[in-house]
DNA sequence: TTTGAATATTTGAATGTTTCGATATGTTTA
DNA sequence: TAAACATATCGAAACATTCAAATATTCAAA
């Protein structure tokens, strides 16, 4: 991971309704509904699909399509190699 | 750490500029003067002062005043709480 | 106690982000 | 095929961030 992609995902993870976004995948052994994600912000359907957007740039989430509907599944991979960049700052 | 002071780290992470300083800190043993960083950074005085300041805000580096020089510490502690939240996504 | 060096704050312009309403796209079902 | 549904994109308003120039503050040394 270079630079440019830990800024990235720094980004997509500073704001609070992707923070909470992500804080449901642990519930749900790791993906998500579109539409479950809808009904838990207090945001419209465009402002969520915005946020939903942020996060799979960044490689955060990895949708799915099924059907009509899009599953997200979070990117646990991603996830560990960020950490791994964060431990690397360290003396 | 509360989701604000989380949101608020991954802002500060989320620039190049505050990368490339915290990346410096490894070698140099988790503690850098500020000359060191304005030397380091192809930025006027007041945008590096800036983005130390959002490090700082964030919790992420400790000032410590030398007479009038600073020097700025790694906060290793806040970097582990904030990898620990990133640890909570996962399924 | 003035001078100079190191760092911080303020200001303003340019740019980026968040949000919403309207609309578009793609998919299932009647 | 038409209607209903789920999600995405567009366009614009409100707000936040970034950067540099100018200025202020703090401290050490002369």
């Amino acid at each position: 991971m270079d630079n440019r992609k830990f800024e990235k995902i720094s980004r997509a993870l500073s704001d609070a309704s992707r923070i909470t976004v992500l804080q449901q995948f642990r519930k749900k052994q790791g993906c998500l509904y579109c539409a479950e994600i809808t009904d838990m912000l207090d945001l419209t359907q465009p402002s969520i699909s915005h946020h939903l957007k942020q996060l799979v740039d960044a490689d955060l989430l990895i949708p799915e399509k099924e059907g009509r509907n899009v599953k997200y599944v979070l990117n646990q991979k991603v996830l560990d190699d960020y950490i791994d960049r964060l431990n690397a700052f360290k003396a």
